[in-house]
This record gives structure tokens, C-alpha cells and sequence, in this order.
DNA sequence: TAGTACATATTACAACTGTAACATTTTGGG
DNA sequence: CCCAAAATGTTACAGTTGTAATATGTACTA
């Protein structure tokens, strides 16, 4: 199992647009996240070379520009990240967690209706645990 | 509201065990956490250093020793967290992230259940009923 | 073919982190 | 009352991150 490299915050940022298409130029990249961040081209540019310096972003030279995409998928980053974040909280908070989500996010009722699927599909009910256990 | 000081990934194991029991010596923290972790003492005592800097943690000189404790709650920092947690992943990636969390079987069924309420909690409105948006 | 426009690469620099070693202060014991 | 032991405080140092500026390479155009 191949590590994920360490993906600071302002990198997922990029990440984020490679994920959604790519491969991208450098300056589709910057074009994409000038207006929602206030970065300026130069910062991006670092952030993507250190991107590429850690092996979560590729290249391949085009023609004068080059085309970028990611090395790591989402899903391989947000499981490490969940991990970490886990450790974090000692896998005790989780549930205070997911109630920030929901309150402050104002998830969708489809997307709740998807979480709610989650935990239904996974659930591991101990053997003869009735459907609903009504804990306090 | 003030603002949490930002906790590094690994004050936040210092600022656990105060928030499981305090005040606690410096001794005593390290203590805690040699074993738990490969720390140093002294490691320990700048990580505890940081976190009253940071006011994160405040201390009362009460003999030789200082007694140290939290200045901010855990539910506070970790809604900070999440919030962080749920910027990074732009908000559309809850559910892999519940996925995941669910799948590697961190979660007890008594946690899912617990989930499962909270979510209930949210949603299932009748459609023009006024969705409760608190935000302080 | 030389210059320029634009792309990529190198360098900067301070704050934060992980991980300690070394220095100074305080206090209980003799 | 002075000293050693133990507690706290100061300094260290390299790697990461945020945020850029500057330098260098290169492909068309004139």
C-alpha cells in the first residue's frame, strides 16, 4: 500500500481542481482558483511544482506548456486524511463531528438521505442486537 | 467568539489528556504520554510550552510544580476541526469520508446508531417547513 | 536568427512543527 | 543558609507551509 504523500491544505486547493479535470495547464490552474482564492499566479505555481516535488501531482510536456494531473486519487488522500484525522480525536468524537457537518453545512436532504444509507448498508449490528437499540 | 488557537496534530494528543483529567503536573502529562508515544520529556514540556503560548492551555504555580489545564474546550476545537475538515473537502466529499470512517469499522454500532440519530435529527422536514439555520 | 513573450525553475523568507538539548530558577534537605 | 535536585525557561535546528519575487529556458514572430 503506497503512502499518500502529505497534502497540506492550501495544496488541496489544486488538488481539488486536477480531481474535478485534468489534465490541466499550470494556467488553467491558476485561471480556476484566482477568484476563489486571492493567491497570485506565482503562488499557485509553487504550490503546484511542490505538488509535483511530492508525487501527488505529474507532468508531461506538451508543447511550451505542460499538462498536469494528479498521481493520487481523492479517494486514496480523504482515506488518509480521515485517518489522521481520527487519530486526532481518538475515534471517540466522531459523532460531534458529523453533527457540526450537518448543522452548519445545511447538507442537502439527499445527501443526508446518502449518509443515512451509508450507515445502514455497513452497519455491523452485533448478531442478535435488535434493529434499533434505543441507547439513552 | 474567540477563536481557537490552532492545535498542531501533535499538541493535540497533550491537550487530550487534560481534557480528560485536570489539572495535571507537568510530570504527570509526561507521564501520560511516555508510553503512549516515543516523546522525550522535553518534547513533551515544549509541546506543553506552545500550548500556553498559544493560550491554549493555562497554568497556576502551586508549589514547585505548576498546575497546568485546558483554556479551551474540546468541543470548541473540534468544531474549529471540522470546520477545516469540511473546507478542505469542499463540503462535497462527507460521504466517502462517513465511508471510509465506516468501512475500516472504527465505529461501533452503538456510534452508528448514534449517527444515524443525528441525522434524523435534520432532515425528513415537511417541505415548506423552516429549516432552522443557527450560525453564531 | 535574434528578440520577446510566456512558460517553467530557483530562491526567499518568516511562521509553524517536530524533536530536543542546554540553561536557569526554585525549594526542600541538611 | 547553601546546595543539589527537580522544575521551568531559553535556544536550536531542520523540514513544512503560506506567500511570493526573481531568474532562466524556449518557441514563435519579425
Amino acid at each position: 500500500m503506497k503512502k499518500t504523500p502529505r497534502i497540506s491544505e492550501a495544496e488541496w486547493e489544486v488538488m481539488r481542481v486536477l480531481w474535478n479535470t485534468s489534465p490541466m495547464t499550470a494556467n488553467d490552474i491558476v485561471e480556476e482558483l484566482t477568484g476563489k482564492t486571492h493567491w497570485k499566479r506565482e503562488t499557485i505555481r509553487t504550490l503546484i511544482n511542490r505538488l509535483v516535488q511530492k508525487k501527488a501531482v505529474g507532468f508531461e510536456k506538451k508543447s511550451r506548456q505542460y499538462d498536469y494531473f494528479p498521481l493520487v486519487t481523492e479517494a486514496e488522500c480523504l482515506r488518509a486524511e480521515s485517518e489522521s484525522f481520527l487519530r486526532r480525536f481518538g475515534g471517540r468524537s466522531i459523532e460531534p463531528m458529523l453533527a457540526a457537518f450537518v448543522e452548519e453545512k445545511q447538507l442537502s436532504a439527499a445527501k443526508i438521505a446518502k449518509l443515512r444509507q451509508i450507515l445502514n448498508g455497513n452497519t455491523t449490528r452485533p448478531k442478535n442486537a435488535k434493529r434499533r437499540k434505543r441507547l439513552q
